[in-house]
DNA sequence: GAGTTTGAAACT
DNA sequence: CAGTTTCAAACTC
């Protein structure tokens, strides 16, 4: 059947009919000689599209296809497709890759619409899809060109997740395959949806739509989705376009009519990309089955995410309306592609803020930072690259990936990609604009997605509720500079109470302007947004000379005192309920506290609050600190600075603060797991770098928190098992030998103190983290420097002057 | 929501 | 460096 059909199609032009190479190629095989000519015309501009950072991406990428698509045809009873096959195109070997019948079908209906009368009958759609499918299909099919590819499929893959298809995923692949089964058992993907649609027109023109609005809404929201879900959905994208397509094609005459009904609904076709993402207002059956699909194949994975995504988005009181009502107009969409990095911003944290006041390089720090703390946040590490262009970020992602993949931290990278890509659009949402390096975002998706799996595994519950907390913060970052007082008190402490805002206050000043570190958000180093019931706040960026000025003046008073108050250098085991949960467990106030009523029981004492215990440096009286009070760890904890046995086993430390320990009143969720390692840390808390008085007894508390995490990473163990407390212990007993390079290699850069602290504060490592520089090393040292996380208008200076003071 | 308490930050 | 003032968060009612 097919041969004849193709052979005709092949030979649409009559001059080309009689050559001798036409008939070659026709009997090598039919389609492949219009599918050279069409590949020829369509892929190479598409592929010359693809961002050349692709180097990472592409192997991931195809290697994830592959086993996805392997996936998906498995219902078909294929297991594995290969691109030579499909290349080759035993015309029916195309069935393989499903990528390439599509291309097939699209690029043989648009090119030669009149030819392929036989099986492509829907050429309208395919002119459609030559443009936009094509595209994505393309890079697909391309190596390098996964950057694109992703990018627009993970789209896709990520609406559907997003959407959050009600429909079990399993079930509608079940009933595509069926579909399906009636077209492969004629053998061929393509031909049988080309019989499909030949059958349903309607289906087609669905599909025409479908495809190009989902593809326009893909390209123009970009952006938003390269940021949450680059790295994610990348793989999903992939096969998810893949059976989104086919199963357009072959989507029952129900389906056509239900996407009908949707584009109906939605004219726009931009509003088509919104509702995909998000379930409410799924346009399609052809994307909810997209998405099924997707989930299908990446099941764990997207939904993972989903629920991350639909927490935030439940999170963002705006977000919702806007998400939920649909996309109605384009401005709407792009507050949806806001609020959606809003939302991954959430899946940051509260260091979205800085990130976003610091276009400087040191939100790059940061991220390195926080990739040190590995242990819940995953996410930061990616976001190098950035000074918040995505392409910029491309490459630091590359290396992260490169690096993660060495070190065999699979499930640390994904996540920190996911994350990052995130952020990146996050944290330049002015520039993001530009989301013009789609591409590169998409890089960082596909890697991502290389990594996807294990993430699934890996990803620990922290990281969602760590989203959700840091939601309430996002909006604001992700708008931009759009900051409201409207909120008011209520709403701020309902927030509060929701534990929204616990990762990230609010400030109320009112007479400091906000430009002093009265301020929350100043002293955090954050713009003041929305939720903030502050008057007269100078603390935004429409004022960001005054902002960085003042910022100065501080700094040159004390270099720190931007820097984290509280610096946790291990992973740190974030609990549920408390923001002293996000803390660290090995963290220690930087300066220590000053209580003298409140015993260090309240949040009025900042170790408290922090959620850590009180060290050497608090000059509290009476501590009663339940996190750990200071009487009796002082002394021990001078000893151990001064013999410096930091290193020699956190698991005495750990024992003696046992002791000593006062937790009773602590809450459970404190005591046990996290209790015993903030205790450890807790020895070797004082920080080295504090200006105030007590300089440096320790180089410890970085030795110690960094030895934990480090040897933790080192150890390759997941984040989750580093988290658990008999993890820790373990890696804790590794020889001192190893401990020194583990410091060396990711303790120092995520050594970098990560503070959940309300004010999300977090020191940032040194600037060459990636570079497996060996002033890294130094890091420990380092990892106080305070960076600056406005966007400082002499960054490096500090950077620079900080490392210097501290060492 | 207003008022009080508390302790950090800022100032002298 | 110590003492005082200012400030805003935390807390109480």
């Amino acid at each position: 059947m097919d041969t004849p059909e193709k052979n005709q199609i092949g030979t649409p032009i009559s001059e080309f009919e009689d050559s001798p190479v036409f008939n070659y190629i026709n009997s090598l095989s039919p389609i492949k000689p219009v599918k050279a000519a069409n590949t020829a015309q369509i892929f190479p501009p598409l592929s010359f599209a693809s961002p050349p950072s692709s180097v990472f991406t592409s192997p991931h990428i195809n290697s994830q296809r592959e086993s996805r698509v392997s996936r998906r045809l498995s219902d078909i009873s294929r297991p594995e497709f290969s691109h030579s096959e499909n290349e080759d195109n035993t015309s029916e070997g195309v069935s393989d890759a499903v990528q390439l019948s599509d291309l097939f079908a699209e690029q043989l209906g648009c090119h030669s619409p009149g030819r392929s009368s036989g099986e492509i009958t829907s050429e309208p759609p395919c002119q459609n899809l030559k443009s936009e499918l094509p595209k994505t299909l393309s890079y697909d099919y391309s190596s390098l060109d996964g950057d694109m590819v992703p990018y627009n499929v993970v789209k896709t893959n990520n609406v559907p997740e997003m959407a959050g298809t009600p429909a079990s995923p399993i079930q509608f692949v079940q009933d595509v395959s069926e579909e399906r089964h009636h077209s492969f058992e004629s053998e061929i993907e393509l031909r049988g949806i080309c019989r499909i649609e030949q059958n349903k027109e309607t289906a087609g023109c669905d599909w025409e739509n479908l495809i190009s609005n989902a593809t326009d809404l893909l390209i123009s929201d970009s952006s938003i989705n390269n940021e949450h879900y680059e790295g994610q959905d990348y793989e999903t994208v992939d096969a998810g376009v893949i059976s989104f397509i086919s199963a357009v094609l072959q989507l029952p005459q129900d389906d056509a009519n239900d996407l009908k009904k949707t584009e109906s609904d939605d004219p726009v076709g931009s509003c088509k990309l919104d509702k995909m993402e998000e379930p409410v207002t799924q346009p399609g059956v052809g994307e909810l089955k997209v998405t099924d699909q997707a989930s299908a194949i990446l099941p764990s994975t997207l939904l993972d995410k989903l629920v991350v995504s639909d927490l935030g988005v439940e999170v963002d009181d705006k977000g919702e309306k806007c998400i939920r009502s649909g996309c109605k107009s384009g401005s709407q969409q792009q507050q949806r592609s806001i609020r959606r990095r809003c939302l991954v911003f959430d899946m940051a944290g509260a260091h979205k803020k800085k990130l976003l006041g610091d276009p400087s390089g040191s939100s790059m720090i940061k991220s390195q930072s926080d990739r040190k703390d590995a242990s819940n946040e995953k996410q930061l590490v990616l976001i190098k690259p950035g000074n918040g262009y995505s392409s910029s970020i491309l490459p630091g992602i590359g290396l992260h990936l490169n690096a993660l993949a060495t070190t065999s931290k699979d499930c640390k990278v994904v996540q920190h990609q996911t994350l990052a890509s995130g952020r990146q659009l996050i944290m330049m949402p002015s520039s993001v604009s530009s989301f013009s390096s789609l591409t590169s975002d998409q890089k960082p998706s596909d890697k991502s997605s290389t990594l996807t799996s294990l993430e699934r595994d890996l990803v620990p519950h922290d990281n969602e509720t760590q989203v959700m907390e840091d939601v309430s913060q996002t909006p604001a970052f992700g708008v931009g500079e759009e900051f409201n007082h409207s909120c008011p008190k209520r709403k701020r402490r309902r927030l509060e109470h929701n534990g929204e805002s616990e990762g990230c206050k609010r400030c109320s000043c009112k007479k400091s302007k906000c430009l002093k570190l009265y301020c929350e958000c100043f002293a955090a180093g954050l713009y003041c947004i929305e939720p903030c019931l502050c008057q007269d706040c100078f603390n935004k960026p429409i004022h960001e000379d005054k902002v960085l000025e003042t910022r100065k003046q501080i700094e040159s008073r004390n270099p720190l005192a931007f820097a984290p108050k509280v610096i946790s250098s291990t992973n740190s085991v974030p609990e549920f309920g408390d923001e002293s949960n996000n803390t660290p467990a090995s963290a220690r106030h930087k300066r220590g506290c000053n209580c003298k009523k409140s015993n260090c029981l309240k949040k009025y004492c900042e170790c408290f609050q922090a959620g850590v215990g009180c060290s050497i440096n608090c000059r509290c009286k009476e501590c009663r600190n339940s996190f750990g009070g200071k009487d009796g760890v002082e002394e021990a904890d001078i000893e151990r600075n001064e013999t410096e046995a930091c290193e020699t086993s956190a698991l005495d430390i750990s024992f003696r603060n046992n002791e000593k320990d006062k937790c009773e009143e602590e809450s459970p969720d404190h005591v046990t797991p996290i209790t015993p390692s903030s205790k450890i840390g807790r020895p070797s808390v004082q920080l080295p770098f504090t200006f105030s008085g007590k300089p440096t007894r320790s180089s410890s508390f970085a030795v110690g928190s960094s030895l934990q995490s480090c040897t933790s990473q080192k150890l390759e163990t997941s984040d989750f098992l580093c988290r658990q407390p008999k993890f820790r212990k373990l890696l804790q007993m590794i020889p001192e030998d190893e401990t020194p390079e583990i410091l060396v290699d990711d303790c120092s850069p995520v050594g970098g103190v990560k503070s959940a602290s309300p004010n999300c504060k977090r020191v940032s490592p040194p600037h060459h983290r990636f570079g497996s520089s060996p002033a890294w090393r130094r890091g420990r040292k380092l990892i106080l420097r305070s960076i600056p996380s406005f966007p400082s208008p002499n960054p490096p200076n500090k950077s620079s002057d900080l490392p210097g003071k501290l060492q």
